[in-house]
DNA sequence: TCATTTGTGCAACATTGTAGCATTTGCGTG
DNA sequence: CACGCAAATGCTACAATGTTGCACAAATGA
Protein backbone atom coordinates (compact mmCIF):
# COMPACT_ATOMS: atom_id res chain seq x y z
CA UNK A 1 0.00 0.00 0.00
CA UNK A 2 1.23 3.36 -1.31
CA UNK A 3 1.00 5.96 1.90
CA UNK A 4 -1.88 8.87 1.26
CA UNK A 5 0.23 12.01 1.28
CA UNK A 6 -2.80 13.49 2.16
CA UNK A 7 -3.16 12.30 5.32
CA UNK A 8 -0.03 10.19 5.85
CA UNK A 9 2.03 13.64 6.99
CA UNK A 10 -0.77 15.88 8.46
CA UNK A 11 -1.17 18.35 11.37
CA UNK A 12 -4.28 17.90 12.97
CA UNK A 13 -5.20 20.63 15.14
CA UNK A 14 -4.47 20.18 18.70
CA UNK A 15 -7.21 19.72 20.83
CA UNK A 16 -6.20 22.20 22.98
CA UNK A 17 -4.86 24.43 20.09
CA UNK A 18 -6.80 28.52 20.29
CA UNK A 19 -9.89 28.45 18.53
CA UNK A 20 -9.96 30.86 15.10
CA UNK A 21 -12.05 33.44 16.96
CA UNK A 22 -9.18 33.51 19.93
CA UNK A 23 -5.95 33.96 17.30
CA UNK A 24 -7.90 36.40 15.88
CA UNK A 25 -9.23 38.49 18.68
CA UNK A 26 -6.13 37.92 20.45
CA UNK A 27 -4.26 39.92 17.93
CA UNK A 28 -7.29 42.73 17.91
CA UNK A 29 -8.74 41.79 14.26
CA UNK A 30 -12.30 41.20 13.87
CA UNK A 31 -13.50 38.39 13.49
CA UNK A 32 -14.73 37.96 10.11
CA UNK A 33 -16.53 35.01 8.08
CA UNK A 34 -13.47 34.97 5.67
CA UNK A 35 -11.09 35.19 8.03
CA UNK A 36 -12.70 32.86 10.27
CA UNK A 37 -13.01 30.36 7.35
CA UNK A 38 -9.31 30.31 5.96
CA UNK A 39 -8.13 29.61 9.17
CA UNK A 40 -10.39 26.85 10.03
CA UNK A 41 -9.48 25.28 6.65
CA UNK A 42 -5.73 25.83 7.84
CA UNK A 43 -6.05 24.60 10.67
CA UNK A 44 -7.39 21.65 9.20
CA UNK A 45 -4.55 21.59 6.13
CA UNK A 46 -2.05 18.83 6.05
CA UNK A 47 0.27 20.85 3.81
CA UNK A 48 0.66 24.26 3.21
CA UNK A 49 -2.05 25.62 0.70
CA UNK A 50 -1.92 28.19 -2.02
CA UNK A 51 -4.20 30.58 -2.54
CA UNK A 52 -6.52 28.60 -4.86
CA UNK A 53 -6.52 25.54 -2.79
CA UNK A 54 -7.85 27.24 0.14
CA UNK A 55 -10.40 28.48 -2.58
CA UNK A 56 -11.07 25.45 -3.39
CA UNK A 57 -11.52 24.05 0.14
CA UNK A 58 -14.35 26.93 0.99
CA UNK A 59 -15.80 26.21 -2.12
CA UNK A 60 -16.52 22.11 -1.50
CA UNK A 61 -17.80 23.41 2.12
CA UNK A 62 -20.09 25.60 0.09
CA UNK A 63 -18.67 29.32 1.11
CA UNK A 64 -17.89 31.49 -1.61
CA UNK A 65 -15.55 34.36 -0.60
CA UNK A 66 -14.18 37.32 -2.84
CA UNK A 67 -10.61 36.33 -4.28
CA UNK A 68 -8.84 40.15 -2.89
CA UNK A 69 -10.62 39.58 0.51
CA UNK A 70 -9.05 35.84 0.89
CA UNK A 71 -5.68 37.64 -0.53
CA UNK A 72 -5.73 40.29 2.27
CA UNK A 73 -7.15 37.58 4.93
CA UNK A 74 -3.96 35.96 3.99
CA UNK A 75 -1.39 38.45 4.43
CA UNK A 76 -3.13 39.68 7.83
CA UNK A 77 -2.69 36.39 9.45
CA UNK A 78 1.31 36.64 8.32
CA UNK A 79 1.49 39.62 9.25
CA UNK A 80 0.14 38.60 12.60
CA UNK A 81 2.62 35.89 12.63
CA UNK A 82 -0.35 33.31 12.65
CA UNK A 83 0.47 31.95 9.26
CA UNK A 84 3.66 31.97 7.50
CA UNK A 85 4.42 31.81 3.49
CA UNK A 86 6.11 29.41 1.61
CA UNK A 87 7.46 28.95 -0.79
CA UNK A 88 6.96 27.13 -3.97
CA UNK A 89 8.67 26.12 -7.59
CA UNK A 90 5.17 27.79 -9.39
CA UNK A 91 4.91 31.54 -8.49
CA UNK A 92 2.04 31.31 -6.07
CA UNK A 93 2.92 31.24 -2.25
CA UNK A 94 1.68 28.72 0.44
CA UNK A 95 0.35 29.13 3.67
CA UNK A 96 0.62 27.54 6.66
CA UNK A 97 -0.28 27.86 10.20
CA UNK A 98 2.65 28.79 12.30
CA UNK A 99 2.78 25.96 15.17
CA UNK A 100 4.80 26.06 18.28
CA UNK A 101 6.47 29.76 17.64
CA UNK A 102 10.49 29.06 17.43
CA UNK A 103 9.98 25.51 16.05
CA UNK A 104 11.17 25.75 12.58
CA UNK A 105 11.31 23.16 10.13
CA UNK A 106 12.26 22.58 6.36
CA UNK A 107 9.87 22.15 3.31
CA UNK A 108 10.18 19.08 0.20
CA UNK A 109 8.98 19.76 -2.52
CA UNK A 110 8.19 17.19 -5.10
CA UNK A 111 9.38 18.12 -8.39
CA UNK A 112 6.57 15.25 -9.92
CA UNK A 113 3.61 16.04 -8.17
CA UNK A 114 4.41 19.29 -7.32
CA UNK A 115 3.02 18.92 -3.72
CA UNK A 116 4.93 20.63 -0.67
CA UNK A 117 5.41 19.27 2.59
CA UNK A 118 6.42 19.82 6.17
CA UNK A 119 9.71 18.03 7.19
CA UNK A 120 8.88 18.35 10.97
CA UNK A 121 11.79 16.74 11.67
CA UNK A 122 14.65 18.24 9.62
CA UNK A 123 15.59 21.71 10.72
CA UNK A 124 17.21 24.56 9.02
CA UNK A 125 21.06 24.12 9.97
CA UNK A 126 23.72 26.53 9.14
CA UNK A 127 27.34 25.48 8.15
CA UNK A 128 29.16 28.23 8.14
CA UNK A 129 28.45 32.11 9.75
CA UNK A 130 27.21 35.25 8.05
CA UNK A 131 29.52 37.71 7.29
CA UNK A 132 29.45 40.48 9.99
CA UNK A 133 26.81 42.88 9.83
CA UNK A 134 24.40 40.24 8.89
CA UNK A 135 21.36 40.31 11.07
CA UNK A 136 19.81 36.70 10.15
CA UNK A 137 15.86 36.79 10.75
CA UNK A 138 14.70 34.15 9.25
CA UNK A 139 16.08 30.39 7.94
CA UNK A 140 14.14 29.00 4.59
CA UNK A 141 15.25 25.25 3.76
CA UNK A 142 13.11 23.90 0.77
CA UNK A 143 14.42 20.13 -0.28
CA UNK A 144 13.62 19.48 -3.48
CA UNK A 145 13.16 15.80 -5.32
CA UNK A 146 10.21 13.35 -5.32
CA UNK A 147 8.32 12.44 -2.85
CA UNK A 148 7.68 8.63 -1.96
CA UNK A 149 4.53 8.52 -4.01
CA UNK A 150 6.10 10.02 -6.91
CA UNK A 151 9.38 7.38 -6.56
CA UNK A 152 7.32 4.47 -6.26
CA UNK A 153 6.71 2.05 -8.85
CA UNK A 154 3.32 2.29 -10.58
CA UNK A 155 0.93 -0.24 -9.07
CA UNK A 156 0.83 -3.74 -11.09
CA UNK A 157 -1.40 -4.16 -13.99
CA UNK B 1 33.88 52.72 5.44
CA UNK B 2 30.40 50.81 4.31
CA UNK B 3 31.17 48.03 2.35
CA UNK B 4 29.45 48.13 -1.17
CA UNK B 5 27.77 44.71 -1.57
CA UNK B 6 27.76 44.97 -5.50
CA UNK B 7 31.54 44.29 -4.80
CA UNK B 8 32.37 43.24 -1.81
CA UNK B 9 30.57 39.56 -2.74
CA UNK B 10 31.14 39.82 -6.34
CA UNK B 11 32.29 36.88 -8.29
CA UNK B 12 34.32 37.78 -11.49
CA UNK B 13 34.65 35.17 -14.19
CA UNK B 14 37.74 33.29 -13.56
CA UNK B 15 40.46 34.42 -16.74
CA UNK B 16 40.33 30.81 -17.78
CA UNK B 17 36.77 30.42 -17.34
CA UNK B 18 35.22 29.17 -20.46
CA UNK B 19 33.52 31.79 -22.79
CA UNK B 20 30.16 32.84 -23.37
CA UNK B 21 30.89 31.47 -26.90
CA UNK B 22 32.62 28.08 -25.49
CA UNK B 23 29.81 27.02 -22.84
CA UNK B 24 27.26 27.04 -25.37
CA UNK B 25 28.87 25.42 -28.31
CA UNK B 26 29.85 22.27 -25.75
CA UNK B 27 26.08 21.91 -25.09
CA UNK B 28 25.42 22.05 -29.06
CA UNK B 29 23.36 25.17 -29.07
CA UNK B 30 23.72 27.67 -31.22
CA UNK B 31 25.93 30.80 -30.52
CA UNK B 32 23.35 33.57 -30.48
CA UNK B 33 23.33 37.06 -29.74
CA UNK B 34 20.90 37.21 -27.01
CA UNK B 35 22.67 33.87 -25.45
CA UNK B 36 26.06 35.71 -25.49
CA UNK B 37 24.74 38.65 -24.06
CA UNK B 38 23.04 37.00 -21.23
CA UNK B 39 26.03 35.14 -20.28
CA UNK B 40 28.31 37.93 -20.22
CA UNK B 41 26.21 39.54 -18.16
CA UNK B 42 25.51 36.86 -15.59
CA UNK B 43 29.73 36.18 -15.48
CA UNK B 44 30.26 39.52 -13.93
CA UNK B 45 27.18 39.80 -12.30
CA UNK B 46 28.28 39.97 -8.68
CA UNK B 47 24.90 38.61 -7.49
CA UNK B 48 22.05 36.14 -8.87
CA UNK B 49 19.81 38.56 -11.37
CA UNK B 50 16.23 38.49 -12.11
CA UNK B 51 15.18 39.05 -16.06
CA UNK B 52 14.52 42.54 -15.61
CA UNK B 53 17.80 43.26 -13.89
CA UNK B 54 19.72 41.03 -16.67
CA UNK B 55 17.42 43.31 -19.36
CA UNK B 56 18.44 46.36 -18.03
CA UNK B 57 21.92 45.68 -17.74
CA UNK B 58 21.57 44.73 -21.61
CA UNK B 59 20.03 48.13 -22.66
CA UNK B 60 22.91 49.67 -20.56
CA UNK B 61 25.15 48.65 -22.54
CA UNK B 62 22.89 49.56 -25.85
CA UNK B 63 21.83 46.00 -26.73
CA UNK B 64 17.81 45.85 -27.45
CA UNK B 65 16.56 42.03 -26.71
CA UNK B 66 13.27 41.37 -27.06
CA UNK B 67 11.78 40.08 -23.92
CA UNK B 68 10.44 36.52 -24.67
CA UNK B 69 13.93 35.80 -26.36
CA UNK B 70 15.27 36.54 -22.86
CA UNK B 71 12.98 34.55 -20.92
CA UNK B 72 14.33 31.61 -23.45
CA UNK B 73 17.56 31.82 -23.25
CA UNK B 74 17.52 31.84 -19.63
CA UNK B 75 15.68 28.50 -19.98
CA UNK B 76 17.68 27.24 -21.82
CA UNK B 77 20.89 28.36 -19.78
CA UNK B 78 19.11 26.74 -16.93
CA UNK B 79 18.01 23.27 -18.73
CA UNK B 80 21.41 22.86 -19.92
CA UNK B 81 23.06 23.45 -16.20
CA UNK B 82 24.80 26.61 -17.07
CA UNK B 83 22.74 28.55 -14.99
CA UNK B 84 20.66 27.93 -11.69
CA UNK B 85 17.07 29.58 -10.42
CA UNK B 86 17.02 31.33 -7.60
CA UNK B 87 13.78 32.02 -5.78
CA UNK B 88 13.42 35.55 -4.20
CA UNK B 89 10.87 36.93 -2.50
CA UNK B 90 9.28 38.82 -5.11
CA UNK B 91 7.51 36.60 -7.76
CA UNK B 92 10.24 37.02 -10.28
CA UNK B 93 13.59 34.42 -10.43
CA UNK B 94 17.00 35.40 -10.23
CA UNK B 95 19.66 33.26 -12.36
CA UNK B 96 23.36 32.63 -11.45
CA UNK B 97 25.44 30.57 -13.23
CA UNK B 98 26.57 27.28 -11.97
CA UNK B 99 30.21 27.96 -10.93
CA UNK B 100 32.33 24.78 -9.94
CA UNK B 101 29.83 21.80 -10.25
CA UNK B 102 28.78 19.89 -7.09
CA UNK B 103 29.27 23.39 -4.95
CA UNK B 104 26.14 24.21 -3.35
CA UNK B 105 25.68 27.50 -1.41
CA UNK B 106 23.12 29.22 0.60
CA UNK B 107 21.53 32.87 -0.26
CA UNK B 108 21.09 35.62 1.99
CA UNK B 109 18.15 37.78 1.50
CA UNK B 110 18.11 40.88 2.69
CA UNK B 111 14.26 42.06 3.41
CA UNK B 112 15.29 45.74 3.79
CA UNK B 113 17.04 46.55 0.39
CA UNK B 114 15.42 43.18 -0.91
CA UNK B 115 19.05 42.37 -2.58
CA UNK B 116 19.48 38.58 -3.04
CA UNK B 117 23.22 37.91 -2.58
CA UNK B 118 25.19 34.71 -2.31
CA UNK B 119 26.71 32.99 1.09
CA UNK B 120 29.82 31.37 -0.31
CA UNK B 121 30.59 29.84 3.37
CA UNK B 122 27.13 28.35 4.31
CA UNK B 123 26.44 25.02 2.75
CA UNK B 124 22.79 23.94 2.99
CA UNK B 125 23.30 21.09 5.71
CA UNK B 126 20.41 18.52 6.97
CA UNK B 127 20.16 18.17 10.69
CA UNK B 128 17.35 14.94 9.95
CA UNK B 129 17.03 12.77 7.36
CA UNK B 130 14.34 12.69 4.75
CA UNK B 131 11.09 10.35 5.04
CA UNK B 132 12.00 6.91 3.77
CA UNK B 133 11.27 7.09 -0.28
CA UNK B 134 12.11 10.51 -0.48
CA UNK B 135 14.70 10.99 -3.25
CA UNK B 136 16.65 14.18 -2.08
CA UNK B 137 17.75 16.39 -5.64
CA UNK B 138 18.40 19.99 -4.36
CA UNK B 139 18.65 21.76 -1.34
CA UNK B 140 18.20 25.31 -1.34
CA UNK B 141 18.85 27.46 1.56
CA UNK B 142 17.93 30.86 1.97
CA UNK B 143 18.73 33.29 4.70
CA UNK B 144 16.29 36.34 5.19
CA UNK B 145 17.14 39.35 7.07
CA UNK B 146 18.99 42.71 6.91
CA UNK B 147 22.23 42.48 5.12
CA UNK B 148 25.26 44.87 6.40
CA UNK B 149 24.32 48.20 4.47
CA UNK B 150 20.77 47.80 5.94
CA UNK B 151 21.66 47.36 9.59
CA UNK B 152 24.53 49.83 9.48
CA UNK B 153 23.82 53.16 11.14
CA UNK B 154 22.35 56.10 8.66
CA UNK B 155 25.63 58.44 7.57
CA UNK B 156 26.63 61.07 10.20
CA UNK B 157 25.40 64.22 8.89
C1' DT C 1 -28.72 51.74 18.99
C1' DC C 2 -25.13 54.61 17.20
C1' DA C 3 -20.56 55.99 15.73
C1' DT C 4 -16.33 54.66 14.41
C1' DT C 5 -13.18 52.22 12.16
C1' DT C 6 -12.07 47.89 10.10
C1' DG C 7 -12.80 44.82 6.50
C1' DT C 8 -15.19 43.58 2.11
C1' DG C 9 -16.41 43.36 -2.73
C1' DC C 10 -15.76 44.81 -7.12
C1' DA C 11 -13.31 46.58 -11.20
C1' DA C 12 -9.16 47.94 -13.01
C1' DC C 13 -4.39 47.38 -13.25
C1' DA C 14 0.53 45.38 -12.64
C1' DT C 15 3.99 41.84 -12.95
C1' DT C 16 5.89 37.75 -14.45
C1' DG C 17 5.86 34.28 -17.34
C1' DT C 18 3.94 31.04 -21.62
C1' DA C 19 1.96 29.57 -26.09
C1' DG C 20 1.39 29.82 -31.03
C1' DC C 21 3.23 30.78 -35.21
C1' DA C 22 5.41 33.16 -39.09
C1' DT C 23 10.12 34.68 -40.02
C1' DT C 24 15.01 34.76 -39.52
C1' DT C 25 19.45 32.89 -38.62
C1' DG C 26 23.21 29.70 -37.33
C1' DC C 27 25.75 26.31 -39.09
C1' DG C 28 26.76 21.69 -41.23
C1' DT C 29 27.14 20.07 -46.02
C1' DG C 30 28.29 20.04 -50.69
C1' DC D 1 30.75 30.22 -50.84
C1' DA D 2 25.83 29.00 -51.43
C1' DC D 3 22.08 25.86 -49.73
C1' DG D 4 18.91 23.86 -46.77
C1' DC D 5 17.09 22.76 -42.53
C1' DA D 6 16.56 22.78 -37.69
C1' DA D 7 16.90 25.92 -34.05
C1' DA D 8 15.95 30.53 -32.33
C1' DT D 9 13.74 34.76 -32.61
C1' DG D 10 10.18 38.30 -32.41
C1' DC D 11 5.76 39.32 -32.39
C1' DT D 12 0.96 39.17 -30.37
C1' DA D 13 -2.08 36.92 -27.26
C1' DC D 14 -2.96 34.96 -23.19
C1' DA D 15 -2.50 32.99 -18.32
C1' DA D 16 -1.53 33.17 -13.48
C1' DT D 17 -0.91 35.59 -9.39
C1' DG D 18 -1.19 39.54 -6.93
C1' DT D 19 -2.27 44.65 -5.79
C1' DT D 20 -4.68 49.19 -5.65
C1' DG D 21 -8.49 52.39 -5.10
C1' DC D 22 -12.74 53.27 -3.57
C1' DA D 23 -17.63 52.92 -2.32
C1' DC D 24 -20.12 50.14 0.78
C1' DA D 25 -21.00 46.82 4.70
C1' DA D 26 -20.33 44.99 9.06
C1' DA D 27 -17.88 44.27 13.63
C1' DT D 28 -17.18 46.22 17.84
C1' DG D 29 -17.19 49.43 21.77
C1' DA D 30 -19.84 53.01 23.90
MN1 LIG E 1 5.56 23.47 7.15
MN1 LIG F 1 24.54 32.05 -5.52
ZN1 LIG G 1 5.25 13.67 -5.54
ZN1 LIG H 1 19.98 45.24 2.42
Amino acid sequence: MIANPDTAHSHPAAPDAPSARELITARGGRVTRTRVAVLDVLRSAPRPLNHDQIAAELEAAGEQHDRVTLYRALDWLVEQGIATRVAGSDRAWKFELVRDTGHRHAHFHCQRCGRVLCLDEVEPALAGALPAGFRLEQAELVLHGACADCTAPPPTP
